[in-house]
DNA sequence: ACTTATTTTTAGATATATCTAAATTATTTT
DNA sequence: AAAATAATTTAGATATATCTAAAAATAAGT
């Protein structure tokens, strides 16, 4: 199956958009993650059903197939090993990678990944914490919640942080906050959905609801 | 100055074409290389002249600017930067690499490859034995020596070649050792300055003097 | 110098990916 | 259920990059 650098970009959109709504994906919510207009969309839609990426019914928004949903992971694989290595080896910062990553992602060669792969060590999460799937797809998750959930007196390990915000990331930089941090609820405030939280047992700070939203944290016994 | 992909595949040919021979370069000249049409090469020429890389007149050739040149050479340096990490770190062999490093050399991050440029240890060849260009276009031409002079358990690249003599090339042409391939001097035999070396990481055989004197190798670390 | 051959350019078509504006279908409100 | 609103699709345009076929300019052969 050969698809072109727009093809691959619409497929992993709509691969992302999938796993938010068991439901079909619609044609808004693709053109607003890309940027582009619906009526581009419904373009690029009748192009990708004739591939038998998705599924698609006039009207009725799409669905991805399984060859769809193996392609789309390949192409994720990419990304976060590419990611990987851009931090790991290359000294960028995780809030940094994610540009260059969207790049490197489309790159055509097998040889390539499996070598990156292997020179990389296997490793099997992102520098955003977000799990890099096999050669077969295969994805091995670990339990996680965001932040906001967490209830006071518990702690839990930053696993995931969205990559797409660089504001965000500046900002969780700035705090000292990264993949690995071991982040205690002290004290949840209910009337903003703030919460008091320690750093790796050291800095103390309040953390506003939109942000703790945005971090997944694994859930520590 | 954006480029498109297209675009800076158009000006690297025309670059390499241009090394050639200092006349201007011709359309079907260019046309081959790039396996497409003068018609389409026609058309890439007024888009490339009206972006000031090139000086074009109707049915006079092309010939590269020096902004050109200099966008040229940067595609260059990436393309040769990128060679030396598969080579080195993933473990290609140097006459896989070509290919994707054509991919590789369109990522748009300067950041990336000045990072990739001291992750490979500022390196001024690439694996066929090329120069590899600075962050402002300036190529330094590496030292080289004959075959004869270098020590055992030192690596260089056959960069030159006396074309005067049609049956030293044979003889070349027949062991396999062409411009661009890496010689590793395993032992020197003292009593007749012969030498054992492999070609290429893998044909071994012993080189007698004579030949070992006549064959310039760059100095590779 | 004139004819022939080659090279190069133009004109018109095709394919991808995009857009705006209008038409159509679906959903929501009253 | 009819009217209003929202979502989606189609129609027609634009921009890039390509092609074939024909025209124009240059170079070569006699």
């Amino acid at each position: 199956m050969k698809l072109s650098l727009t093809e691959e970009n619409y497929l992993k959109a709509i691969y992302h958009l999938s796993d938010d709504s068991a439901e079909g994906v619609s044609t808004n919510a693709i053109a607003e993650e890309l940027s582009t207009k619906a009526a581009s969309v419904s373009d690029m839609i009748r192009k990708l059903s004739k591939k038998k990426v998705i599924d698609y019914q006039k009207y009725k928004g799409v669905q991805i197939t399984e060859v769809g949903r193996k392609i789309a992971l390949q192409i994720i694989r990419k990304h976060r090993l590419w990611e990987v290595f851009l931090v790991e080896k290359l000294s960028f910062n995780w809030d940094e990678v994610h540009d260059v990553a969207e790049q490197l992602e489309h790159i055509k060669s097998t040889t390539l990944i499996s070598r990156l792969d292997e020179f990389l060590g296997f490793p099997t999460m992102d520098p955003h914490g977000d799990p890099i799937p096999d050669e077969n797809g295969e994805i091995k998750e670990s339990p996680q919640l965001p932040l906001s959930e967490f209830s006071e007196n518990t702690t839990g390990i930053v696993v995931k942080v969205p990559d797409s915000d660089p504001s965000l990331l500046r900002h969780l930089d700035k705090i000292g906050m990264k993949l690995g941090s071991r982040i205690r609820v002290i004290e949840k405030v209910e009337f903003d959905n703030s919460a008091l939280i320690s750093i790796d047992q050291s800095k103390e700070l309040y953390l506003s609801g939109e942000i703790a939203k945005n971090i997944m944290l694994a859930i520590k016994e």
